[in-house]
DNA sequence: CGTGTTATGTTATAGAGTAACATTGTTATA
DNA sequence: TATAACAATGTTACTCTATAACATAACACG
């Protein structure tokens, strides 16, 4: 039996996540501009999905000015490129990690230290893409999310409860 | 072959779903008093799901004095009790169509019309349940939500596009 | 009754997101 | 290389969403 690949990609090297980026936006003709690769940039150096008031506090730790209109824009357009994933249920932010292909992503995120995990199994896309089709709707964009407790959450709570 | 029924239930007629409520909030001890009966009626009278501040305009048409708290701790209370679920994509609110059970739900949801339909897929909540498992994270809630377009709204389109 | 608990009122504020218009940068083309 | 068209960013002001903190009222129960 062949198993289906669904593990969650590993946090790459942020140069790595922009070089990807560059090349990405390259390729499309669009221009990922200074603005918009430092917005990626500081959402790759964050172990964990910022906000946007968060990156616009890095932001200006930069020295740059700047509004929220400013990170919202950028945000805009990393979204469009389906560089970054917004997570509605935080309200935050975080890098694709399979940046390639444009899909949905399915997400683990712990509600102690906000890490996520970004899955892909295409079952369950294709399922929700079904329960559309069968009610005649037109499925345009997916948003799944589970919240829980990590493993290293999980460890920390059974050892202070000692 | 057995088909599984996923179809979407129908939406209650208000009175049904407030008693509805009524006996599980008694069968539980838990007091579903009189604002918190009234939001949750205020959302089954709404052909779509609500915000925060709209219900909090309904509530004031009443002549109730009521304050962005107000509404939001009915919400949570409704929330808690499994009668409404909150749709985090859109910041709404709607009423749980099957609440004796406690669930998660997934949602299609129209971006034109803001008519949503609940659905509950078991096999879809499953493979997110064993997604966790596999990953040895603690799963403790679903958000699931299909953004679209409904049958509906398809339809307005295309006949104003004639 | 009184007393602890739960629910609601009230004020103030934090956090998230966008509208509208001004300015600056880029690109392409005359 | 001007310049016009467009894309991106700056700026101000605001709307919408949500919560903290504390005050008052309602309820439950010995």
């Amino acid at each position: 039996m062949f198993s289906l690949d669904t593990t969650a990609f590993p946090l790459p090297d942020p140069r790595q996540a922009l070089a990807l980026a560059d090349a990405l936006c390259r390729e499309r003709g669009v221009r990922l501009t200074e603005l918009r690769r430092r917005v990626l940039e500081i959402l790759w150096n964050s172990p964990t999905p910022l906000g946007a008031y968060a990156i616009l506090d890095v932001l200006r730790e930069d020295g740059r000015l700047g509004a929220p209109p400013t990170v919202y824009r950028a945000l805009e357009f990393l979204l469009e490129q389906g560089l970054i994933h917004r997570l509605a249920s935080q309200n935050v932010f975080t890098g694709c990690r399979q940046p390639g292909n444009r899909h949905n992503g399915q997400f683990l995120i712990c509600q102690d230290c906000g890490q996520v995990d970004e899955l892909n199994n295409p079952t369950i896309e294709e399922s929700l893409r079904a329960e559309a089709v069968a009610r005649k709707f037109e499925a345009l964009a997916q948003r799944v999310e589970v919240l829980g407790r990590c493993l290293d959450c999980r460890r920390e709570t059974i050892n202070h409860a000692v």
